[in-house]
DNA sequence: CTGAAAGCGCTTACAG
DNA sequence: CTGAAAGCGCTTACAG
């Protein structure tokens, strides 16, 4: 491995002049940033990524905290990050949180805490309240997307906008009788209810509907899954008065329900209109309204965010939150026997 | 930050004692042991990574190389990989492949090359000669999944036998008009065609087909997309003889058959039998026919494969060829009028 | 602007 | 089994 003594030798300077040169920090003259540059790239040099940490403080490496890499939105946000932050020289490690307590523990008592990172992305993740006070004593900046703890500040969507946004277009479209599928979260959970993203839905579609006296409205509660939205749209479909749309609180839950349909006979959108929430990859396919997050866009902006929190980039971070927009398809249409 | 000089003060031992009594290398009696991990227990003790790194030349932390994060089947991978590395105390960085040559070349002539990682795990991601080139020269141990070059070596599914068996599945069903869709790799791509997976599916198709010579065979190259899929099969289904089967190349391509079918109001599998590959999520929901390949578990083999290059675990990663079964689900039947 | 020196926080031969 | 010492390869005050 060629080192920097090496380069510094072939360039006639210290190392501590090569070191300067290349990196750009502390004073050096053109001339000898050009010899420096130059000797360098002749050997091929590269700085060791674990001397440069360890000497300046600096890992020039960021962390992502996920669960569920492989959920399509995460993955989606991960690339997103990934095309933020490696033009900026920084790596990311990644930091699954799975299920297993022994797991979690040793992740919060010790991975995080091997000070291999700059910083830390924190991706939608429920948290116990041990957990975020780990997080709290780790002295590093902390971007969460989507965090349901105050204590964790981040970026997010405003997700009571959002259920109101897709329960608004169903109303516009002449539903009244309409149903939400969607998640209910465990008290135990340690999540705050005020900033749980399923209990948010649920809200805005409480406040929309709220503004529609002669409307029906009714909750299911039902697993984030395919099969869990079908599951609940089946019992949905079974009743006596089965409701004319589903505002299902994922896509995913979404297509569930379109399978449900497709089960039961019941035509989408002539008997039931479907939305659903994330703009997931495959919507299109299922020409499937729903409300479009624009995860690769919010990977990019929690890199954005971190990378101010480290100093970089040019002042604050947006504050605002993120955006999101309904995207009209075929899955609905105003009810059957309406003059909409 | 606690330091294991901290840690030594408080068991009074030396740092060399703490170090070796902490990490189990070299001789330390039980005692002083027990001594040493209470101290660090109570001080809440934790190795930089960044200094142990230098120091050991160990840096416990593995390189997974990959374009396309966000394609559910790469992030399986990455679940997998992720699942069977975390318990050994590897950390993963994320190195992503984006088609932007001047990415790339940072990539391979810098990242890479800081000493961040052990070892390396490659996922079939298309590579130049001089890609190649530059992984061999980084002096690490490389695991390649599904790549297409005799290089890097690595595990991989036999995709002959997923195309034979995709096939054969559907001639034993009595399709003696099949179309087979898939992606032609451009020669200047650099992959070794023996190696190439698409082409590779397509050998495997004609192998079979080749077995019933009263039999048609078609190609029609699309992008692995659904869109590439749904576009390639409204030509074949546009023409004059439509086959009565087509063995899609993966399933997103194939949801694009099922698209185009729908569209075109051809029924599935009364008119067309339709068969992917991959064993994608959502699969099951589209009730498709599929050569399921265990993504997540091809990660897990892939972590085996490089913990055992770096001296883990016992004895030699398993040789043989990544497993894949047929899933046989309502897409696929026997042509109408058939007997079968 | 440049160099000598100390130091980042560990690990590991080497003696004992 | 344990300790003193050197060293991993950089970076950064500190002088000059």
């Amino acid at each position: 491995m060629v080192s920097l003594d090496d380069v510094a030798r072939a360039a006639g300077v210290s190392t501590a002049t090569a070191s300067r040169a290349l990196s750009g920090r502390g004073r050096s003259s053109e001339a000898t940033r050009e010899r420096v540059r130059a000797a360098a790239e002749a050997l091929g040099y590269v700085a060791s990524a674990t001397a440069s940490s360890l000497a300046s403080g600096r890992a020039e490496n960021i962390g992502v905290v996920v669960a569920l890499i492989d959920r399509w939105f995460f993955a989606r946000v991960l690339d997103g990050i990934a095309s933020r932050l490696a033009p900026e020289g920084y790596d990311i490690t990644l930091y699954n949180v799975t299920d297993d307590p022994a797991q979690r523990r040793h992740l919060f008592e010790t991975s995080l805490r091997r000070g291999r990172v700059d910083g830390l992305i924190v991706l939608s993740t429920p948290l116990s309240d041990d957990e975020v006070a780990r997080l709290g004593v780790l002295d590093l900046p902390i971007v969460g997307l989507g965090v349901p703890r105050a204590e964790v500040d981040g970026l997010r969507v405003d997700d009571t906008a959002v259920g109101r946004a897709a329960t608004a277009h169903l109303l516009a479209l002449g539903h009244r009788d309409i149903a939400h599928i969607g998640f209910s979260v465990s008290d135990e959970s340690g999540s705050d209810p005020a900033l749980d993203i399923p209990t948010r839905r649920r809200r805005g579609f409480e406040q929309a509907m709220a503004d529609a006296p002669d409307a029906r409205a009714r909750f299911v509660a039902a697993d984030f899954t395919v099969a869990g939205g079908r599951q609940a749209a089946l019992d949905l479909l079974a009743g006596p008065n089965p409701p004319t749309a589903i505002f299902a609180a994922s896509d995913e839950l979404a297509y569930g329900v379109l399978q449900a349909a497709r089960d039961r006979g019941v035509a989408v959108p002539a008997d039931l209109s479907v939305i659903g929430v994330d703009g997931h990859e495959l919507a299109e396919l299922f020409d499937l309204t729903t409300i479009d997050q624009f995860p690769h866009d919010q990977g990019v902006r929690a890199g954005d965010a971190i990378l101010a929190a480290l100093g970089h980039g040019t002042g604050e971070p947006p504050a605002a939150p993120l955006p999101f927009a309904l995207v009209t398809r075929g899955t609905t249409a105003p009810p059957l026997g309406s003059n909409a």
